[in-house]
DNA sequence: CTGGGGTCCT
DNA sequence: AGGACCC
């Protein structure tokens, strides 16, 4: 057998290639022609349509919420899920507590070093990270890393330190050794070129440089709470929560060419665009009540990289277009908007020269969301009405692993899971990268590394055997598509909910075997779900430490009589908090600790968590039974 | 000869 | 609307 030196390509330029390769000197984001000129024999492979990438990538995030719904997608190709609550439950579960062990490596030691039993959240975590990678290959054929470490900024950085296919856990007295291992400030999570240049013109290069930097100083030119995110970073600690990300918050397609001067041109490139987006618009469900156009111009003085956009409301009737799948006709009238706004960025009457146009829909409102315009999240209490469209038409993706082209190119996946200690601080988190043909062409590409890690055993934990860990009877009679590991932390009344006859019968048991824990189904389990991540009622102490509020159960606070204190209870603390002002109580009570995103205005999260409520029926599209 | 996506913040 | 960040 022989190895295949490919890449993928878009456009001039290699976004990605294959380890073989990388071996060759070829790196990602190099142009076609040095690549060619290092490797004459390199295979490219053509990559601007990122359906297939997208199709497969909802996939990986969907297998890992059915184990845990705690996944947030960072690109196409990660994942961060915190496992906290999983490690809680083994931890208790774990007849023998002599008999840990850690699963692959472990960050600037050699296994037989260390005692498992001394980091037993660790060594547990990063065998359900062996599990999950492992379920991923099996189910999806893709190969991948992960990092095992108390939040995502670590586990992001030990993910990568065995690269193909490999896993890796970080021990608490290595935290510092891996942020001094990194070359640069830019290598930091979160720091990106601007940051790093202005970091560098107060002197600062290294990551040492910035850990002893004032913090003061530092606030001086960055402003107080990025200042000290960026401290923070520097020294490894990161407070962000793992944030389940759901369905996506805006689509968009967009095409980069060398030249477009004339408006028929600029007409033509804008119907190709929609008819595209509209498609995608189509099969997701929901109604976008934004569009955007965005161009960038060409001009010499190296500014080719800003755009210029402008958005505008959708009409309802042409949202419904796009819904009703009247595909043709939303796409006649959103190239009319579209025109429009292209005319208030560009004078048409003089010569124009663009580069790239992007089309982008956003604001996407489910079919049984609640349209009022403030205050609509008290309806998340409410239990959602039925989708307009029949959740089960999941008919559209799958097409690819069946199919065409057994080829030679591969991409990578990263995955990175979290566990949280309330305890020691401990949240630990694993990224798990996959590396792997698109079709078919099952793995072992490229070759020869080294792999430490002991063969993979049990597979995967997808199914619960142990009926002492589920030990109510109601878990027993799950339908198999639930994953009793999520559906146990859930509140009775929505457990209850999710067994009635009326729920479950709604599901059609044969096409759905193989999807994930439904959860999507339903948009008050969706909501249930996405907020529990904390147990309410075993860890206040946690609850303060994370940010989140302690139940309100004090009789100053009294909820409407149509909400539930428990459900409410597991409501992230902003929202809790807007919750509360828009009844009217005191707010002494809801002061949030500090540990709380600053800069996140209340009006951006609720939005978000509206959106996500209101979005559960069409994420399904997204997450879909293979 | 620098993709085609995404996210959130200001 | 633009800009930062991520992949």
């Amino acid at each position: 057998m022989f190895l295949t030196l490919s890449g993928i390509q878009q456009k001039y330029i290699i976004v990605t290639c294959n380890y073989v390769a990388r071996e060759q000197g070829l790196t990602k984001l190099m142009s076609v022609t040095d690549a060619k000129e290092k490797c004459p024999q390199l295979v490219l492979v053509k990559g601007e349509d990122l359906t297939r990438y997208r199709e497969m990538s909802y996939k990986v995030t969907e297998l890992l919420m059915s184990h845990c719904p705690l996944v947030e997608r960072l690109g196409f190709d990660e994942n961060f899920i915190d496992i906290t609550e999983m490690v809680d439950r083994r931890l208790t579960q774990t007849p023998d507590s002599d008999n840990f062990s850690v699963k692959g490596h472990i960050y600037s030691h050699v296994s037989a070093d260390v005692k498992a039993s001394d980091y037993p959240r660790l060594a547990i975590g990063s065998h359900i990270a062996a599990e999950l990678r492992e379920a991923i290959h099996s189910k999806l054929g893709l190969t991948g890393c992960a990092g095992i470490a108390p939040n995502k900024l670590l586990a992001k950085l030990v993910c990568g330190t065995f690269k193909p296919n490999q896993q890796t856990t970080l021990l608490p007295q290595n935290h510092g050794d891996i942020m001094g291992s990194l070359s640069s400030l830019r290598k930091v999570p979160g720091v990106g070129h601007q940051t790093a240049k202005r970091l560098q013109a107060l002197g600062l290069v290294s990551i040492q440089n910035l850990q002893l930097f004032p913090l003061n100083d530092l606030a001086r030119e960055f402003g107080g709470p990025s200042a000290q995110r960026l401290k923070n970073l520097a020294m490894g600690v990161d407070d962000s929560p793992v944030t389940p990300t759901g369905a996506p918050q805006s689509l968009s397609d967009e095409d980069s060419f060398k030249k477009i001067s004339s408006a028929k041109d600029v007409l033509e490139k804008i119907q190709q665009l929609l008819s595209s987006l509209v498609e995608r618009m189509n099969k997701d469900g929901r109604q976008p009540q934004t569009f955007r156009l965005t161009i960038r111009r060409y001009s010499a003085t190296n500014k080719w990289f800003s755009r210029e956009s402008r958005q505008c409301p959708i009409p309802n009737h042409v949202g419904q277009k796009i819904t009703s799948g009247d595909s043709d006709d939303a796409v006649v009238q959103l190239v009319q908007l579209a025109m429009k706004l292209f005319h208030k960025m560009v004078d048409s009457r003089a010569a124009f020269h663009l580069t790239l146009m992007n089309v982008c829909f956003s604001n996407l409102q489910s079919r049984g969301a609640a349209v009022s315009g403030k205050g609509s999240i008290t309806s998340f209490f409410t239990h959602g009405t039925s989708p307009g469209k029949a959740p089960i038409c999941s008919s559209q993706s799958q097409n690819d692993s069946s199919q065409s082209h057994r080829r030679h190119h591969q991409f990578s996946m990263h995955n990175m899971v979290a566990q949280h200690n309330p305890q020691m601080t401990v949240t630990a988190e694993s990224a798990c990268s996959a590396e792997a043909a698109l079709h078919g062409s099952r793995r072992k590409q490229s070759s020869v590394v080294a792999d430490e890690d002991p063969p993979l055993q049990s597979g995967c934990s997808t199914a619960r055997t142990n009926p002492e860990e589920t030990g109510n009877t109601v878990t027993r009679r799950l339908p198999s598509n639930f994953d009793p590991d999520v559906f146990e932390h859930l509140p009775q009344d929505i457990q209850k909910e999710l067994l009635s006859p009326a729920y479950v019968n709604s599901i059609p048991s044969t096409s759905i075997s193989s999807l994930s824990p439904t959860a999507e189904l339903d948009p008050s389990y969706r909501v249930a779900t996405a907020n529990h991540h904390r147990p309410v009622v075993p860890s206040a102490s946690l609850l303060a430490e994370e940010g989140r509020l302690s139940l309100p159960r004090s009789p100053d606070c009294k909820f409407p009589g149509n909400v539930d204190p428990e459900v409410f209870s597991e409501l992230p603390p902003d929202v809790q908090k807007e919750l509360m002002s828009e009844w009217k109580q005191q707010k002494s009570v809801l002061k949030t600790s500090s540990s709380m995103k600053p800069g996140r205005s209340l009006m951006t999260k609720d939005r978000k968590a509206a959106g996500k409520g209101g979005q559960t029926n069409s994420l399904l599209k997204y997450f879909k039974p293979s």
